[in-house]
DNA sequence: AGGAGCATGTAACTAGTTACATGATTGT
DNA sequence: ACAATCATGTAACTAGTTACATGCTCCT
């Protein structure tokens, strides 16, 4: 389970409660991994009793309590053994590609008008992205040795928001200059 | 559901069997959403005490008998109601982003490698795509009607293949001319 | 005799979503 | 008073995966 080894990665690089962890999948982590805090808590459980991390609960003042999870050395084998496991390339799972592939069936304004909005969320999280590595790694040619993975994946992140925009504009030209209705 | 409603596009355009159904998304619409035959009479079933789907038993010579699915009236419904509503962006998900990113806590020759492999799947991919698109659309200046969605489809497929390669060729770019261990 | 293709499913499980539930503190 | 943030979870459900099960025909 891939969720399971995200949270470990998580914990490798330094120690989180539940509702950290669900604040860092919202952040950097879950720009290509999404995860909810009833999923985080869930697995974090199960994690626990399978000895991959363990925890230590944290009286705060003025605040609740929070459990604070670190990973364990069977937590680090298991991170080890998974990141030497080459990964099958995940199969894109697009409802938007659904829809695109029925425009004879459905009303082709209404979807000219979706792609529209599509673009403008592309070209916003590009933006977003930009922002970041701008930000984060100003000089790409010095980076750190923890840095150069982070970096290499905001790189993809920037790529696959870039090309995503360049299709929406490529439907959008395909469909404004052929034979319109509506 | 989204599986639900690719399978109505599949049968407004003819109607099927469940095998048929799983061949197809083996095939077309299984580039961006793949089913299993398990699952795909699974919801077939569901659809079906829905009515937004119906069978006929079909007896065959020298085959097992099938079960041909036709799409409703209420079915039809459904979809033009489905593709009328925008679909939210799909977050990716992606593994191989999560073990880049855990790249200082890895054997890093063994990611280099596992990069190839990826690239080599995506370039024979994009090739499978070229090969498609120069078959079924010689000529994308002329498409009739129901061709266009379908071709704008590929060439998001063609987009992302390509995207992705040039990704990974970035990747092993960065991790060849910075520092090596191993 | 063995394998590939046609054809349909069930059972058990894992993963993920949505709705609900609680309760303190800090800011408007 | 009301909302936001911190913090943890349960319950019910939907979606999807993996393994198992059957049986016929055609090709080698």
């Amino acid at each position: 389970m891939a969720l399971e080894h995200a949270i470990l990665v998580s914990l490798a690089e330094r120690s989180a409660s539940g509702y950290d962890l669900a604040r860092r999948f919202d952040a950097s982590i879950g720009h290509f991994w999404k995860a909810s805090h009833q999923q985080i808590y869930k697995v974090l459980g199960r994690m626990e009793s399978d000895k991959l991390v363990e925890s230590n609960l944290v009286a705060q003042s003025g605040r609740p309590d929070k459990k604070v999870y670190e990973i364990t050395a069977d937590g680090r084998a298991e991170l080890t053994s998974w990141l030497a496991t080459p990964t099958p390339p995940e199969g894109l799972r697009s409802e938007f590609a659904v829809k695109l592939r029925a425009l004879h069936l459905g009303d082709r304004a209404n979807l000219v008008e979706q792609v529209r909005v599509r673009r403008a969320q592309h070209a916003a999280q590009l933006a977003s992205y930009e922002a970041s590595a701008a930000k984060y790694y100003p000089d790409p040619s010095a980076l750190c040795e923890d840095e150069v993975g982070p970096f290499l994946v905001l790189r993809g992140g920037l790529r696959t928001e870039a090309g995503a925009l360049e299709w929406c504009d490529e439907i959008l030209m395909t469909l404004s200059t052929s034979s319109r209705d509506g």
